[in-house]
DNA sequence: TGTACATCAGTGAACGCGCGTTCACTGATGTAC
DNA sequence: TGTACATCAGTGAACGCGCGTTCACTGATGTAC
């Protein structure tokens, strides 16, 4: 595994439009040409730089990447502290828990997609050890802070068991932005809010369980 | 993108021999090495041949990964199948549900876990885009089968939404697999119940939420 | 069953190409006085 | 504010390497008589 740390730091801000644009460019290039196929001197052509331009600031492409998808998870999680913290200020309605979580899940399509080579990353973030390394790591952190929020509001369902369920739930979610994302079609709507139905009922039955028994 | 069918048929037994050895060392090479870094070269030196024995049956590296991909899928679906078909003659109890799909994950970690490269495979699924197109037919079948026979046991449901429910379910399966064959640990057991668990609560969900209403 | 021939299976060696990467350089931006 | 210099940012051109792929070939297997 090949150092991946960033280089020179840009200071003037031409440089910092150079990096910008190192990055949008491989982004954009990540959903066409896909992951195998991009390279660094596909980046530096497509860019309209050349070579040396990229490696005063990344030493190789999966310095690139691993940026990209520090960013893009970065934002995932930020809409999911968010949606946490309004969680515990304003407590949902009867219908309010399926809503609310549908909502979370339009926000997440919605940085996704605008994000450059956002579905890219996201689909090469199982198969690309180095960004995979990132999910699992950003995965947790959202899990803890998950797990954080919910047990006060739920303690009758112990502490490993509600880390396996955001595990789970942090899961499907991908997978049900991905699918969104990809396939887009009249029903997206109602997919959302299946998948938001799924997870509420879900909650809904496991504090049930550990209710009654 | 490239053509993918494979070339000549393995007629003897010493071809037939090579055929299967080629695709047994790329499935190993792909969980050591990576995708990205797999390349036809790589393979036939680690199979101990020269590049146009390969050349022989396969054009590229892809219509290699195809032969595993397909095979992979079929083994699963296959599992799937037999799964679907045990469930009309013998409903099961109570406590039934949630048990009888635990072993149905159980016996897909199993197969996938033993086939060469099966989890590297599973991966590559979602960011190869020849994989990508396999995995989605393949599950498209399987979510129609699903439904042909979920349709009848729960007429309550709406076809269109009984399709949803099932591509998620297949999504969050994927899922659950990979998760438990690279984070294995003591807690597993309890992950496949738990997942199981998820399952059922949600279609059970899903039943009193149409009869209701 | 043995021999002669046809087809199948795999080898050795080489090719062109694009990749990652680096060098010495020119031009652009900032700074001191 | 203007000039001289130092540092920063990006260029042009080239390199070695492994990849995908192909050629003419030798050896192995099967078949006809």
């Amino acid at each position: 595994m090949p150092a991946l740390d960033t280089k020179a730091e840009p200071t003037q801000s031409r440089s910092q439009d150079t990096y910008e644009h190192i990055l949008e460019t491989a982004g954009r290039l990540l959903e066409h040409v896909g992951f195998e196929e991009l390279s660094t001197n596909l980046i530096c052509q497509k860019a309209g730089m050349t070579p040396p331009a990229l490696y005063r600031y990344f030493p190789n492409k999966y310095a690139v990447l691993k940026i990209l998808g520090e960013r893009l998870m970065a934002a995932q999680d930020a809409l999911v502290d968010q949606w946490l913290i309004a969680g515990t200020t304003e407590p949902a309605g009867a219908d309010g828990p399926v809503n609310r979580i549908a909502s979370l899940l339009r926000s997440l399509i919605t940085v996704t997609k605008e994000f450059p080579g956002g579905i890219a990353i996201s689909r090469a973030i199982h198969a690309v050890p180095l960004l995979r390394q990132l999910h699992i790591e950003s995965r947790e952190a959202v899990v803890t802070q998950i797990c954080g929020i919910l047990q006060p509001q739920i303690p009758t369902v112990p502490p490993a068991r509600l880390r396996m369920a955001s595990r789970m739930v942090s899961q499907l979610t991908s997978g049900v932005v991905e699918m969104v994302i990809e396939e887009p079609g009249p029903d997206t709507d109602s997919l959302i809010y299946e998948a938001a139905f799924l997870f509420a009922s879900y909650f809904r039955a496991m504090q049930e369980s550990t209710v009654t028994s």
